[in-house]
DNA sequence: CCCTGAACCTGACCGC
DNA sequence: TGCGGTCAGGTTCAGG
């Protein structure tokens, strides 16, 4: 499910709710998401949530001593809800907020993670190998163009590997591709500069709009309000196969690439 | 280095 | 209604 967009979407409608709350209790009701879920109410209880920030598909709360890691994975969503809302089926975990608010885990699949982490957040395994924010300063042109420089790898590919830039996802590696006019098999290493370009200001303009949208919502995703995210009617080329291009006119190409269905306009992008 | 397929899960949808 | 197949916004690993 969520994507940059819509991770940094929930950031902004639980940021409000929880920054400074102290955490009064801790309901872990599955054993293991992607990895098993460690003991969190010995670390939260009566501490407050002190800071909140995301890196890539991650958030990151400062709380306490440490920091809590999480992550959505496909299906996961992250809620502000009154205190006393029953638990549905797949209502993982709970974080019970001073002021009668709960902060809730919601996750179908368990593709999603918590972690507990000791010291600098950023030097964890998970993080430490994170490339650049696409929406930061570090992602220039001249970064994709050398990091780029003698791999074969598809450009999509490469867009959607975390250790070249953080957070990209399906949806908007298609997207980008599609606004940059390259084909998502063109090999990474033989953009030209320009087209690398062209393809970071693509990158950045789509998730820029994303987020001011609310994200992306195709079936179950939620802000942290509960509200669905509206860029899905932004979209011109994920999930609309054989449809006509919005450039050109012609038919849409699906093909699968990474074991991703990959969507692009045969005529625009080269 | 790079590719594919599979694994981890549930739910939605489609055709029969 | 039901059943089986396919697909899904992520990540990681094994094997070729």
């Amino acid at each position: 499910m969520p994507e940059l967009p819509e991770v940094e979407t929930t950031l902004r409608g639980i940021r409000p709710h929880v920054l400074g709350r102290r955490v009064e209790e801790v309901a872990v009701r599955a054993p293991r998401l992607r990895l098993p879920v460690p003991e969190l109410a010995p670390r939260l209880v009566g501490r407050a949530l002190e800071g909140l920030r995301r890196r890539g598909k991650y958030l990151l709360f400062a709380a306490g001593e440490g920091h809590l890691l999480l992550h959505l994975g496909m299906s996961g969503s992250l809620r502000i809800l009154p205190a006393a809302a029953p638990p549905g089926p797949h209502d993982h975990l709970d974080w019970t907020l001073e002021g009668g608010l709960c902060l809730r885990f919601t996750d179908p699949r368990r593709f999603g993670l918590v972690q507990w982490l000791q010291g600098d957040p950023l030097a964890h395994p998970l993080l430490a190998g994170l490339g650049p924010e696409p929406l930061g300063e570090a992602f220039t042109a001249d970064y994709l163009y050398r990091a780029s420089r003698g791999r074969r790898v598809a450009v999509k590919a490469f867009l959607m590997d975390g250790r070249v830039v953080a957070g990209v996802g399906n949806i908007y590696a298609n997207e980008a591709l599609h606004r940059a006019g390259i084909r998502p098999l063109l090999p990474a290493g033989r953009l030209s500069r320009a087209r690398c370009g062209r393809l970071v200001a693509a990158l950045r303009e789509v998730l820029a709009e994303a987020v001011a949208q609310g994200g992306t919502t195709l079936r179950d995703f939620v802000g942290g309000d509960g509200r669905p995210g509206y860029f899905a009617q932004a979209l011109r080329v994920y999930g609309r196969a054989g449809a006509p291009c919005a450039g050109c006119g012609a038919p849409l190409r699906e093909v699968r690439l990474a074991g991703r269905s990959t969507v692009y306009c045969p005529r625009c992008q080269r």
